[in-house]
DNA sequence: CGCGTTCCTTGAACCGGTTCAAGAACCACG
DNA sequence: CGTGGTTCTTGAACCGGTTCAAGGAACGCG
């Protein structure tokens, strides 16, 4: 796809946060708007740079990350098409607290700030689906800061491969594969542990007889007995 | 001071949310509002309880915490006389994710949603306001878990004890007190530490002469080579 | 004042996860 | 096809932090 063709209000009227708006509006946002397209390894932003305006992929992968002073990195959030990410510096006005970096060749949309302040002063409908977008965001941090002080990596391990698996599908024990969005090593950073011990975690469980591992896609042979693995 | 005094416009208008709306507004929000009084102990809400609501404490301390299967406890946040909580969980319409118990005797006010969702409706200064909230808790969140990911237990006790530093004293080295506002046992977890290991890092900084600890008072003697203890 | 209770401290043994160091497997690219 | 560079795996040594078990200090309460 060429990006000249990319059509700005008809992907916005994909995305939760637009979907009520009608096409003159959406032609509207639009223009304020920019389309980028990202090589692996581009950074979006920096930690500390001032934001202006708030992102979403429309194809490829984005890590959000924070940097310690000795250069190590924790992958916070990993995002995958249709998702956006730093809608809520907006609201602060404070400078980015993360770094964000495409992982892979990407096409990013970026709404200017401006744009939806002035949508939030027109429509509160608008204003209701910022909050639960944010809102959604937040849950899913504490669900994470849960998981970091609560669970063993071996259990972060099943809780990542188990994260979207179907209801029934741990009820009916159909076996089904998750295909890792990128690498290993991303993966453990975004789960708090070491490559090294992400490794030795999945190589378990295969040993174990309740995945098989197959480069990035994990068959899940027993869904259920997953689940219950490492618990009392 | 008696429950029947309190005056609830008064209180809602030195609240950052609501101090820009007229007395009359401010009545009519005070009708959706119910004051309690906590012992300690007391619950405010569980895990998995419906949310119609969202909490301001006026005095005393509430803690939001997470429980694992096992019953052991996490907190994720200590509150404060005048902060906030839950005001995420009414956007997504779903149960309280987390607990929330009073650590001290504490006078709480709810406010209920109907309330809140109804200003959203009429004023976007007040969306504004309550995006701005929920955001600055989102980057505390991030924060944390930077925090957990990337420095040792010593550091975050560190991070702990300066985290509301006056600027100057980092540079000027005034020693200045911390008055730990619960239990030790509290501010462990919170930092994601068992209280022994929590009693140990206080100590050892005793020890390296760099605090005094009386009781939950913590003397910070040289805040600038405590900022630098335990980096390269 | 004495007494139980909760909170805090201390030390020793232990363990989950990290680090370091190699090597193996798998790219992408010429 | 090589071939150089990531990414992944494996094993051994190590360490930050936990667990367990006691004892001590402070506090509310009768």
């Amino acid at each position: 796809m060429e990006l000249s063709d990319f059509n700005i209000p008809r992907f916005l009227a994909t995305q939760a946060l637009f979907s009520h708006l009608s096409p003159e509006e959406l032609t509207r946002i639009a223009a304020g708007c920019t389309v980028r397209r990202l090589a692996k390894g581009d950074t979006v932003f920096r930690y500390g740079e001032p934001c202006n305006e708030f992102h979403v992929v429309v194809l490829g992968q984005v890590k959000l990350f924070a940097l310690s002073p000795m250069g190590q990195e924790k992958v916070i959030e990993l995002i995958s098409p249709g998702q956006s990410f730093a809608e809520a510096l907006m609201f602060t006005g404070k400078p980015y607290i993360l770094n964000a970096q495409a992982l892979s060749s990407t096409l990013l949309l970026s709404v200017s700030k401006q744009v939806i302040l002035n949508e939030i002063q027109l429509d509160p409908r608008f204003s209701m689906r910022m909050l639960a977008g944010i809102s959604r965001r937040l849950h899913g941090l504490v669900h994470d800061i849960e998981s970091g002080a609560l669970h063993s990596g071996m259990q972060r391990v099943i809780g990542y491969l188990l994260r979207d698996t179907p209801p029934d599908a741990t009820a009916d024990n159909t076996p089904y594969t998750v295909s890792l969005p990128v690498s290993k090593g991303t993966i453990a950073s975004r789960l708090s542990l070491t490559p090294e011990y992400f490794s030795k975690v999945l190589h378990e469980l295969e040993a174990a007889g309740l995945i098989r591992i197959d480069k990035r896609d994990i068959l899940i042979l027993n869904p259920a007995s997953l689940a219950r693995h490492g618990m009392p």
